[in-house]
RNA sequence: GGGCCUGUAGCUCAGCUGGUUAGAGCAUACGCUUGAUAAGCGUAGGGUCACUGGUUCGAGUCCAGUCAGGCCCA
């Protein structure tokens, strides 16, 4: 007789294998038709407000593994939100304006041979385009398993989210923020604009690399020897950089004495061919920001100040000459110190008068006109001013020089530093900077060194630059009347907002002006009239920042979940529209959380968020950042539909789960197939237990908790510690302790302690025994809150073991449940009575494993143990004998009184076991073949197999 | 160059306010099992806590510096 099918053996159709590549896109489409995410929300509609505000993704290319990291930590927050009870919606952004789609889709619209488009063309060809990527971002992040408002997400190119952004604007205009200043843009010559970061193309330029004397006034024929890259920028000079932490000399040459960097001294001397140059004296930065220059053509005078930042000892002079119309550096110094942005260029690249000078200071007449542009390698404006330098005789050396310069993307040409007129906020209008300092304080920020970033970075902050010679993005709703000056007016844009609602931006480039101005024109308009509207578009960061305005204070229009029922209380708080959480990487201190705040606290009064997180960046194997220069060695493509292709979604989050994403990410093939390992161990232990629970029925053959054995109870009071201790962890949003706590969970309490031990009681104990029916009560427990603690997580896994659980009143899918506790405690005997059992097996096994060694044994079920002690040593282990000798796993255990009673402690000894092995239950006992019928059972087996013949005959 | 941060076994993480021979899990090696079997169990090895110096009776834990790496700024 097979005896094998009298036993209670596991059976399943919960596969061990999980195949999630092939397996998760069937149940997202089940999610899909049972409408999930909405069901959610309906079931949570009453529950606490719990709004995570997503910030959005550039609407271009496929998602990055970065992104998906993102996404999947919002994921983790909002479900877990959800199953405890809390209304938590989750509408996804998208941030669709800007240069790099503006870039992409003006070189598109070139190879189909359209060179010049107009702004209209070229808008609705940028809108098509964020359009095409939302598309297929959103799939990719929904095959990730991130439940939300998918078909419904924001979008920055929204009409209503820019009216409601010019609407915060004009607040913000209207309390005085803004104003027009100059500042260098990149300019292209032939292309006659301005230029962004991201369409300058470094490459290898041949320049002009002089030293030039600068006059010291008061001190006759001595001068500072600045160095410079672009001649053409000195007519622009209004001062001079030295580094305050070097030290400077006064050396003769001849009649001549010249001031530089002492660290540099010995190579100019030799570029210059002094031979015998006398070192005089030696100066510091105090007694430099003492001196006064005369330019060495123009009719003015310059001081000297620190520029620690850009000043350095690697070339030139330790001096660097400075042109604020002609320079970032020059720029910001020339704001620190006062100094006027001159830029004496027109927009055809040639010099020209400035109003920011009186004419007597400006360039000579000389070089009016001529222009910077090269030709041939050499420019009419380089050259004029090199002329005058030899003609004044204030060249010292000139060479050519090589290095890398930035050139336009479209005409290869080198670009130009040119100052514009820009639009600006004033961060320290109202004492605005202070006030946002405070309101950092008041924010929580996980980790807490992110509020000395965000401090850090507001202090320093300069002036915004808001504006933007751009097309794709949001119009300033400026004007300009005839005599050129701008028009920003506080009810001009309100108008624009309601003209944008209805019409979209596009309205702003497609109509005249004056029409338009009949539009937006306020009632009782007595300013001057406008000629021409303003073509510049707003900074993309103040699409983003903006949300706060357009998505958080009229959400609702955004998430169409169920509103509360009406017997709740409104929320009195007037900032109850803040989200309570903002989770992005850590650049964002610098970017969307910093341009969030600003706007918020400048426009609605209150900062947007009440808790920051911030995840760290990816980096590789290595530790090093993921470059594109270096792609061709990765294993993988670093985009989210690689890893989720070759791996799956659920492997993909275990991973994100599994690091302390506060540092930084390593994402690596070898890292992913640890945590896939990792994923087998909780995967085969949750097929144990469902595999038990084929013939469990929860309804009425579940054992009440106080009925279950001491084993079972202890297992259920690990699992209380494991319930605790996750929920805290995933409070606090430590994703990485819910990974380790349930992982050693699975692998060592469960597979190793547990499921070891109670198996022999499951298969071989007739199958309506208490203890068996105990078990799987445990079991079912076990199962239910770890699908429960993982869905978070293991979206896909969890809710597939889900359905695997016998339980007519559970849920439709884990993501509806609620978390209701399912561990115990034990009472303080039981504790005492574990901890003492488990000391003894503690004991025990070292014992047993010796006996595997020597082969005495082979497995622990051919071993017979025999404990002796003093009684009142071995009271407990008389008590719960069988407990224990389940706990052993083995077939004897044999309890006795010391031979020498002096003796103190616990004598173990371990011998093969007595009498026959049992066919059926695999235990050696003294009383197999004692029946007729089944020679080859033990007595107890005997006994079950006969119970299942009567229940089962034939 | 500046600001902020990180650096504990091959990997992922613990290690609270400084206190006995630095802990888990995974991975590795070697056994056992073959009734969770492309599974399960056991045992073992593996760390000068990045480095250097300091404070202290005592430092992975505090301080200073160095090195390596990340984000941002210049």
């Amino acid at each position: 007789m097979q005896y094998k099918n009298t036993l209670n053996l596991p059976r399943t159709d919960f596969p061990m294998r999980a195949n999630l590549v092939a397996r998760e896109p069937e149940r997202l489409k089940k999610w899909e038709e049972a409408d999930l995410y909405h069901r959610i929300q309906q079931k949570n509609a009453n529950g606490e407000r719990f709004m995570l505000h997503d910030g959005p993704p550039f609407a271009n290319g496929d998602v990055h593994i970065g992104t998906a990291l993102n996404k999947i930590l919002k994921d983790f927050i909002v479900k877990y939100q959800g199953r405890r009870a809390r209304n938590a919606p989750y509408i996804p952004g998208w941030d669709c304006h800007g240069l790099p789609i503006e870039f992409k889709v003006a070189q598109e619209l070139r190879k189909q041979g359209v060179e010049d488009p107009d702004a209209g063309t070229l808008r609705k060809a940028c809108e098509q385009y964020a359009f095409k990527y939302i598309d297929v971002q959103r799939e990719q992040f929904k095959r990730l398993g991130v439940f939300g408002e998918w078909e419904k997400p924001y979008l920055t190119l929204d009409a209503r989210y820019e009216a409601e952004e010019l609407r915060l604007f004009a607040d913000i205009v209207e309390q005085g923020f803004v104003f027009r200043g100059r500042k260098p843009v990149y300019w292209s010559i032939p292309c006659r604009t301005a230029l962004a970061e991201a369409e300058v193309e470094y490459k290898e330029h041949v320049s002009q690399s002089i030293y030039v004397k600068f006059p010291i006034v008061g001190q006759p024929n001595t001068s500072i020897l600045i160095w410079t890259t672009t001649p053409w920028t000195l007519p622009a000079n209004l001062a001079v950089a030295y580094n305050s932490t070097f030290q400077y000399t006064q050396v003769q040459v001849g009649d001549e004495s010249y001031i530089l960097s002492n660290l540099l001294l010995d190579k100019v001397a030799e570029e210059c061919g002094w031979s015998d140059h006398l070192i005089m004296r030696h100066l510091d930065g105090q007694q430099l920001s003492s001196l006064e220059y005369q330019h060495p053509f123009c009719n003015r005078k310059g001081k000297l100040f620190a520029g620690d930042a850009f000043v350095d000892n690697t070339t030139g002079t330790g001096f660097v000459h400075v042109a604020p119309g002609h320079g970032l550096d020059d720029y910001m110094l020339g704001r620190e110190q006062g100094l006027p942005i001159y830029s004496p260029v027109d927009d055809n690249g040639c010099f020209a008068y400035s109003n920011d000078l009186p004419r007597e200071e400006q360039l000579p007449e000389t070089l009016i006109g001529k222009s910077i542009l090269e030709k041939n390698g050499t420019s009419e404006a380089n050259e004029g001013v090199l002329q005058i330098l030899r003609d004044n005789a204030a060249l010292v050396h000139q060479e050519d020089y090589s290095h890398s310069y930035p050139h336009c993307w479209r005409s290869k040409t080198p670009v130009i530093f040119r100052a514009m007129d820009q639009w600006f906020i004033n961060i320290d209008h109202q004492d605005f900077r202070q006030q946002a300092l405070k309101a950092i304080d008041n924010v929580k920020w996980v980790p807490e060194w992110g509020k000395h970033r965000m401090a850090g970075a507001v202090q320093s902050r300069p002036d915004w630059c808001i504006s933007r010679q751009r097309t794709w993005g949001v119009p300033i709703p400026a004007f300009y009347n005839a005599d050129g000056e701008a028009i920003l007016d506080a009810r001009v844009i309100r108008g624009t907002a309601d003209l944008i609602e209805q019409h979209g931006s596009n309205v702003w480039f497609e109509k005249e002006c004056r029409e338009l101005w009949d539009l937006v024109r306020p009632n009782n308009w007595t300013g001057s009239v406008p000629v021409s509207q303003a073509t510049d578009t707003l900074d993309v960061w103040i699409d983003s920042g903006s949300s706060s305005r357009a998505f958080l204070m009229r959400e609702k229009e955004w998430d169409p979940s169920p509103a509360p029922s009406q017997d709740q209380a409104p929320i009195k708080d007037d900032a109850s529209w803040r989200a309570d959480i903002y989770l992005e990487g850590s650049d964002q201190h610098r970017g969307w959380f910093q341009s969030s705040l600003m706007l918020s606290l400048a426009g609605n009064g209150h900062p947007p968020y009440k808790t920051v997180l911030t995840h760290g960046f990816m980096v590789d194997a290595d530790r090093e950042k993921i470059s594109k220069s270096r792609s061709d060695q990765y294993e993988l493509p670093r985009t989210s539909e690689a890893y989720v292709g070759k791996y799956g979604a659920d492997i993909l989050r275990l991973w994100v789960s599994s690091q302390d994403f506060r540092n930084d990410i390593v994402v690596s093939e070898d890292r992913i197939n640890k945590v896939a390992e990792t994923y087998r161990v909780i995967r085969n232990a949750l097929r144990f237990e469902l595999s038990n629970l084929y013939d469990f029925e929860p309804a009425d053959q579940t054992v009440h908790a106080d009925h279950l054995t001491l084993l079972d109870r202890w297992i259920l009071d690990e699992l209380r510690r494991l319930e605790d201790e996750v929920t805290a962890a995933y409070e606090r949003c430590e994703f990485h302790v819910v990974y380790q706590r349930i992982s050693q969970f699975a692998s060592v309490e469960l597979s190793a302690i547990y499921h070891d031990l109670v198996k022999d009681r499951l298969y071989t104990e007739p199958a309506e025994s208490e203890s068996r029916r105990s078990t799987q009560a445990t079991l079912h427990r076990l199962v239910t809150s770890l699908c429960e603690l993982l869905s978070p997580i293991l979206t896909f896994t969890a809710d597939e073991a889900w359905e695997f659980i016998p339980d007519p009143q559970k849920e439709s899918s884990v993501h509806l449940s609620w978390w209701q506790p399912k561990g115990l405690s034990l009472t303080e005997t039981e504790k005492d009575q574990c901890d003492r059992l488990f000391g003894i097996r503690e004991q025990v096994l070292p014992e047993l494993e010796a006996a595997r060694q020597s082969k005495t044994i082979g497995k622990a079920l051919e071993a017979k143990v025999v404990l002796r002690g003093k009684p009142e040593v071995l009271e407990l282990a008389q008590r719960k004998q069988a407990t224990l000798k389940e706990m052993l796993n083995v077939s004897q255990l044999v309890i006795e009184e010391p031979a020498d009673p002096a003796e103190e402690g616990l004598e173990i000894a371990v011998a093969h076991a007595d009498g026959a092995k049992c066919e059926r239950c695999w235990h050696w006992e003294n009383d197999v073949g004692h029946d007729q019928q089944h020679p080859t059972l033990c007595g107890k087996c005997v006994g079950a197999v006969s119970e299942q013949l009567q229940q089962s005959p034939g």
